[in-house]
Formats: structure tokens, C-alpha cells, sequence
DNA sequence: CGGTAGATTGAGAGTCCTCAAGCTCTGTGG
DNA sequence: CCACAGAGCTTGAGGACTCTCAATCTACCG
């Protein structure tokens, strides 16, 4: 039965396979994310004023915090390497996750200027992050107002990311969660390159499905195991392979969208 | 039983007790939103800017179409008066309501950048409207970088809106999700200036308090009556009063945000 | 006065949740 | 090399929360 059961150890497996470099680069110029495809290339001054603007590199373990959820404000990121994921929690611990995120994606925005708005970061593996002072967008705007335009673009996406999410938990039911879960997420992991062999490293374990669904744990493992007998799935040595997406899409009511090239900041 | 009755006709009600005028004015130094309290002053040249930029004003009727779900991109608006809903919906017809609009609130940024996301705006009550191009927005961030800042801070601000109404759609029951939308709501209101007497025009009706919390008609229903009967709230005559805050407050398990200024595009 | 929109109510059926154990695999210490 | 503990996955059972179906009722409109 091994090979039936998820995330046994996902941390070192995907660790193993990872081919990205655990550390983002000292220059930006070797990014190995702007050499992806799914990015859109910026001008050279652009990215000069980007690693200027580069406070630092950090890495954090798999399960640290990223930004605390009650201390707002604080530094911004860019996922570098690994994954995290946005979370807010209600007083008695309950938890829902807003959003995961993937290599390219901004952190941080929300917190830099809603009012004090309490959410979470958190690493689900071991992450690499460039990190930005939170007083540095005022001339990130002035001085490179493309750079600005693109990070609206970035917050703009982040939340049709969370409405996609807010649909799902509202209105799909468990199948359908965990179907749009899997491909949404297989989709998005595809887009910045990490889909490999027809799978990916998936880090997720159940806990976190249930938790970004609105779920419980039991009724995921359940749903998850259920898609997975029927052959739309499997999750095998921490990497998720979609045995039939067409199957998933469909139960999903998945809508492929045109993919624009993602800004990188 | 007329005064236990719900949104009986709150289109008439509201129209008769809304204070604001229903046409954004001809010049932007009249705005009635830039006057109170709830929004951020900004320069006579940026308003000139803005002013410049607006390509016209509209009024669109109740339950009338803002931007179709179907038809990504368009144009962009603020919303000067009325409310207005966010939503996205599944191919056989389930909808979502992600977020409920009131006046000042920007539209249109995610279908502008995002991948040709679907998700539609409709007008609850007949709104007023201001009307921008969407094209305008490179010039926008290449000449007034603060206003280029404000508009990533209007964006920030409704995805933790969405963040918020996700983990209530999420992790919420039925009784704390209601109570949830009756105080958030509220207090949104309340910034804008829309709460007078201790009350506020309440356009929405049961399906729309449904499709926002992610819950059936019916179960909406008996969940609103409820938190009536126990003395928290009243919606009377199109108009909503929370006769118990704080009960409401500590059965969503609503945190009051300190409340910076909002910026007006 | 019939027709429509929206609010209410009751009843029965399901989906999903909680509780309670097991099981597998991994890492650790003796 | 084995026992033990911990994390994560599975399963079964019973119950709670929500949903769907079906009517009824009120207010308002032409």
C-alpha cells in the first residue's frame, strides 16, 4: 500500500528532484525564474533598480513563518523557490488558506497596505525569498512606473487567484474542491515550469487540502481517495500526476484561461 | 408582519432616504465622496489628472449588467453611488457573490490585468458611475506615481476583502456567517458615510446575502430570522440596524481594523 | 384582480463533520 | 537491530448542519 498513500515524506523527495537552485542568485541577472518561459522579460535598468531594491535573501524551513498573522506591515517578497501559502485564521483556530504560492509570486501586498489586515504566510516547504523593504515601493512607483503598473498587475491576479478560491469554497462541493484543487494547482505549477514528466512535486499534504477547501480533513482524504480509484489521480512519492484531466476539468468546471506572461519583480 | 419582512421593495425605500445625488457631478472637485471623511485628499493637480482621464459618466439601473461575466477586459469605473456586487458563477448556474461594492470602490482592475478572468459586476441598486478607459491606465502610473501607488492600494484592499469573505464562505457556520456580512457590511458602510439614524440602506435581498455566504436561500433565510428573534439586528422598511453589535461581533468573530483613509480614484 | 418578486415554513434527504481507532513510514535512542 | 514516538493517511459510525422540494403568504403592479 505505499505507493497509495500521499505526501509520505514530501519534503525529501521533492528536495531530491527539485532542480532549482535553493538560494535565489546574488544577481538578478541570473534568475532562473526571468529565464522561464512563463515570465515577461523586463529592460535592463528595470532589473538594475529591482536587485538595488533587493534587501536581502533568505531562506526559511519547511512550516516557518513567512509574515506572522497578527503583525501587519513588515517586508515584502518574492518567491523565489518552493512553496508557501496565505492563510487567515478565526480567534478559536480555525483555518482557511487563501491562496498558495509558487515561485514568481509577490508577497506581502495585502498586508503593506489594507488596514492592518491579519493574514498569514507560511512555508510549506523550505522557500527561497528576496526581500524588499516595505518603504521602498513609494519609488519603485516614481522611478519605474512600469514596475508599478506591473505590480498592480501581480495583486490583481493574486486576488482573482483568491475569487477563484472563494467560488470553490462556496459553491462547489467536496468532489469538486478537491477536482479544481488538483488541477489548478497542476495548471499553475505548469505555467512556472515545474511540471516535469508529466507530474509535479507536490508538497501539500492533507491538512493543507482540507484547509484551503473549507473542508475537514476526514471528508478530503475520503473525496481524495475516492477521485483517486476513480483513476483522475494520483499522488505518488510526493509528486501529483492528473491521470485524467479531462475527467478533472469537467467534474472541476475548469475553464483554461489564456495565460498572459507574469511580471516579476 | 410587514415590519418582519425583508428588502420588501428597497429600491423605492432607499431611493427616498439616499442622501447622494445619482449622477457623479460634471467636476471632480464636487465630488460628494472626496467631502467626507472616509477618503484621502489628494492634489488640485492630480485631480485635474483624474478628471482628465475619465471618459464619462454613467448610470446603470438596478440589477443592471456593469461588466458581463462573459466579457473580460473594458472598461474601468468607480463607483460613485449605489451598491453593486463582484461575482462569478459555474456553468450550471451556481453563482458566487466574491464582494459586495459601495461607493468609492474601484471596478474593474482584476478583468484588466488578470488572464481574461470571468467574473461579472451587476448594480444591486440603480448606481452612478464614473467611467475610465483601459488604456488610461500606463499613463495613469507614468505621470502620477501616487495615484499609479493609490490604485495598487485599492487593489490590495479588495483582495482582503475577498481574503475575508473566503474564510467566512470557508470556515464559518451559518449563524457566524451572517452575522459576519451583517457587521462587515455595516461598518463598510458606515465609512462611507451611508449610516444615518443608526441605520442604513440595506438594498440586498435574501438570494444575494445567500450567494454571498456560499449558503442555500432557505437556510439563509431561517438563519436571518433567527439572529432577528434574538434581538441582534432589524431590517425594517430597506433599512438595516444592528441592535446588538457587539452580540454580532462576537458571534462572527469580527475584528474591528484600524481605518486609514481610502484613496478616490 | 391576477401575476410576480421576495419572504417564510415544514419535512425529508444528503452531504459533511466529529469522534475514535488503526495503520504505515520515518527517525531516534538504546 | 529493535522498540517507540510522531506525523500523516485511512476507515467506520453516528450525528449535525444544510440542502432541496413544495407550499403559503404578503406587498406591489398593471
Amino acid at each position: 500500500m505505499s505507493k497509495d498513500t500521499i505526501g509520505s515524506s514530501p519534503m525529501v523527495t521533492s528536495a531530491l528532484i527539485e532542480p532549482e537552485p535553493s538560494v535565489c542568485p546574488r544577481h538578478c541577472v541570473d534568475c532562473h525564474l526571468r529565464q522561464s518561459d512563463g515570465f515577461a522579460p523586463v529592460s535592463a535598468s528595470e532589473l538594475a533598480f529591482v536587485e538595488a531594491l533587493r534587501n536581502g535573501r533568505v531562506r526559511i524551513k519547511a512550516g516557518g513563518e513567512i509574515i506572522a498573522e497578527q503583525k501587519p506591515g513588515g517586508k515584502l517578497f518574492t518567491l523565489y523557490a518552493g512553496w508557501a501559502f496565505r492563510y487567515k485564521s478565526l480567534s478559536d483556530g480555525r483555518r482557511q488558506i487563501l491562496n498558495f504560492l509558487l515561485p514568481g509570486d509577490f508577497i506581502g501586498l495585502q498586508g503593506q497596505f489594507a488596514d492592518g489586515a491579519t493574514h498569514g504566510v507560511e512555508a510549506v516547504t523550505e522557500v527561497a525569498l528576496c526581500v524588499f523593504a516595505r518603504d521602498s515601493l513609494r519609488d519603485l512607483f516614481r522611478e519605474y512606473p512600469n514596475l508599478g503598473y506591473d505590480l498592480t498587475w501581480l495583486a490583481a491576479r493574486e486576488e482573482s487567484l483568491v475569487d477563484e478560491n472563494l467560488l470553490t469554497a462556496g459553491r462547489r462541493n467536496a468532489t469538486e474542491r478537491v477536482a479544481m484543487l488538483l488541477i489548478h494547482l497542476y495548471r499553475r505549477a505548469q505555467r512556472v515550469g515545474l511540471v516535469q514528466d508529466d507530474s509535479v512535486a507536490f508538497p501539500l499534504n492533507q491538512q493543507h487540502i482540507a484547509d484551503a477547501l473549507g473542508l475537514s480533513l476526514v471528508h478530503t482524504n475520503k473525496t481524495l481517495r475516492r477521485l483517486r480509484k476513480l483513476g483522475l489521480h494520483q499522488i505518488e512519492d510526493g509528486r501529483l500526476r492528473l491521470v485524467n484531466p479531462k475527467a478533472l476539468v469537467r467534474i472541476a468546471d475548469y475553464y483554461d484561461r489564456p495565460l498572459r506572461r507574469a511580471p516579476l519583480i
